[in-house]
DNA sequence: GATGGGAGTAACGGGAACCC
DNA sequence: GGGTTCCCGTTACTCCCATC
């Protein structure tokens, strides 16, 4: 059996409801002819005459009659499924988010985005899930609906991806450290003992290429997998480190910070989900969300929820 | 380009209402 | 009661559009 016209269910809704062929096609727009041949092929599909003359009108025969509510029904209900998605009421909007965030994120932007979220939806909860690969499958399975970071090689083509904001490198050491004081130059900094950063365990990376066109070499006595580590290690230490300026405001309390003495490596932070969400209100306004926390001046974030 | 489905137009037939 | 008019449903023909 080929598949029915579903169409076919609004005109037999029309003619039950109105008993007549001629209101029926006026209803749906259509001539009363093309509603006599909709009828027709009714009564071919169904093997039932539905609507039989009496008089000047027509009456339903029983079949019809049983079959009227429930294709009012049908039809009420496939209008329901077509109707566009209404706007989500976000003062009672109960949802839990998982993003997913390398270390540092929670501290210079999480409280503040919490902030702003229980403004609009004082019900919708955040689960920061700590970065641990790039892998986009948990995007895809659904497991993440966020993931804020660095696009990389290994992100999936299929994912989509919107800028959050640039952020530089940028050099840290405790606050009596000889870098501290005085002018710093190539040299100066490159003479120190470093600490590097690589989750893959990597230990050269773009500030050393940067260092080898100077002809400098700096000495990386420990590598570790992230900011937080480092940042521990220097506050104990005199050991030096590089980390992205806006991502480690927070982390960076209590430690001299000063500008790299050479042309600092960029990175361009986004956040990630998958086309499945893209066109659903409620990520939507998460995202905006995400954009507007990420957005703000440095500063405005640092002076709130103080 | 051929084919099939859907819609419009015109013509026709049947029934009800109206008028004489 | 018969003729006329109007309304409604049906059918044949035609056109348009999508698909193959």
């Amino acid at each position: 059996m080929s598949n029915p016209d579903f169409n076919l269910l609004l005109t037999l809704d029309a003619v039950l409801a109105e008993g007549s062929v001629a209101r029926a096609a006026r209803r749906l727009h259509l001539s009363p002819s093309a509603m006599s041949r909709a009828l027709a092929r009714l009564r071919e599909t169904t093997g039932d005459p539905l609507l039989v003359r009496a008089g000047r009108g027509l009456v339903p025969t029983p079949r019809a009659v049983a079959l009227r509510e429930q294709v009012r029904r049908l039809v009420q209900e496939v209008q329901e499924v077509l109707r566009p998605a209404t706007p989500p009421d976000f003062s009672t909007l109960q949802r839990t988010f998982n993003l997913r965030v390398r270390e540092g994120f929670v501290e210079n932007f999480g409280l503040d985005l919490l902030h702003r979220i229980q403004q609009e939806a004082p019900a919708v909860r955040l689960c920061f899930v700590q970065k641990t690969d790039r892998d986009s499958t948990a995007l895809r399975e659904g497991v993440l609906d966020l993931d804020i970071g660095v696009a990389g090689k290994n992100t999936s083509p299929e994912v989509q991806t919107r800028q959050l904001f640039r952020d530089r490198f940028i050099g840290v050491v405790r606050q009596d450290h000889d870098l501290s004081a005085g002018e710093i130059t190539p040299t100066r900094f490159a003479l120190g003992q470093h600490i590097s950063i690589a989750r893959r365990g990597m230990e050269k990376g773009p500030i050393d290429d940067t260092l080898s066109s100077l002809g400098l070499k700096r000495d990386i006595i420990t590598v570790v997998g992230d900011f937080a580590t480092a940042l521990a290690l220097v506050r104990a230490s005199n050991l030096i480190t590089c980390v992205p300026e806006q991502y480690t405001g927070k982390l960076r309390a209590g430690l001299h910070s000063f500008p790299l003495p050479f042309p600092a490596p960029e990175i361009t932070i986004s956040m990630l989900w998958h086309p499945r969400l893209d066109a659903d209100p409620v990520h939507r306004w998460l995202r905006n969300m995400v954009q507007e926390v990420c957005s703000r001046p440095f500063e405005d974030r640092n002076s709130q929820h103080t």
